[in-house]
DNA sequence: ATTGACTCTATAGTAAGCTGTAGAGTTTAA
DNA sequence: TTAAACTCTACAGCTTACTATAGAGTCAAT
């Protein structure tokens, strides 16, 4: 019997292109719960379920972990005064967030520059150690 | 007996903050190779070794795996042309890097946006299911 | 020569985020 | 009604980057 207001756990793999095994294991941790689970025991996700995988997705990618992600949710589906968790957290992310663009920025630049070092002169073996002038100035220079 | 110009492990240890498990791991991964090993068995670190490990920390900071690190000091320790390889491994680094700062960049002002948000109205509970705006209006937004 | 600090190898465990398998029940369509 | 497709649980295994432990040999100083 299909619960029509209702995703079967395979639907909702399709519609995500997350694997079945996968949303079975967000299922496990409670980061994303089923509204319902059938007699039969089966899982049931709700229509918006799809929007709540895309949140996860890009709350991972940007570098929550599940846990984190599954705090911020656990808080709405507990519909408690949330705010003040979720903002917390977001307060942390966003500082995180800023350190990590600064060094990848700071890091880009250096590849960049050993990048285009390259072009003009391939390769400079003046000592037979240093082959590669990457390494050696890499491992000079200071991002922090 | 103590080769002079080298490092002992536990010596490089002390030097980097690593521990030595953590450089015992590196020798057997091959990512930070002892220049010899003693008839004790001991490993022998060049001096400069303290240099690699914090091209290596710096390396794995911006998001190349271990096996990434590995690959362009291999091409070092061989001694061949080396150059192709990693630049090949920059341009790809790069232009990861380049999509990771993009979409952190617009994550993080997502995020300003909605905390700025909630300071000018802290709990909008409209609808019961949407007690905290964050999660709702974060799923449907895309950064993609 | 003995003690303590150091080293070695090998193996196991941890954490996160999954995938894969086995064995069993359920649903759907012909 | 039977077979294919789907679902369930439980558990094992994978990857990355480590840490921890056991048991054994080595080195440095007294």
């Amino acid at each position: 019997m299909n619960k029509l207001p209702y995703f079967k756990i395979g639907e909702l793999a399709q519609k995500t292109g997350l694997s079945v095994g996968n949303l079975r294991y967000y299922s496990d941790l409670g980061v994303l719960n089923p509204v319902e689970r059938g007699d039969n025991g089966y899982r049931y996700y709700s229509l918006d379920a799809t929007g709540q995988v895309e949140f996860i997705k890009k709350a991972q990618a940007i570098g929550f972990t599940l846990e984190e992600i599954k705090q911020i949710l656990d808080v709405r589906d507990r519909g408690e005064t949330p705010c003040d968790l979720v903002k917390q957290l977001l307060d942390n992310k966003i500082e995180e967030l800023e350190l990590k663009i600064q060094q990848m920025t700071l890091f880009k630049a250096e590849l960049e520059e050993y990048r285009t070092d390259w072009k003009t002169h391939p390769h400079p073996q003046s000592h037979p150690e240093e082959v590669c002038p990457l390494i050696s100035t890499v491992s000079l220079k200071n991002t922090n």
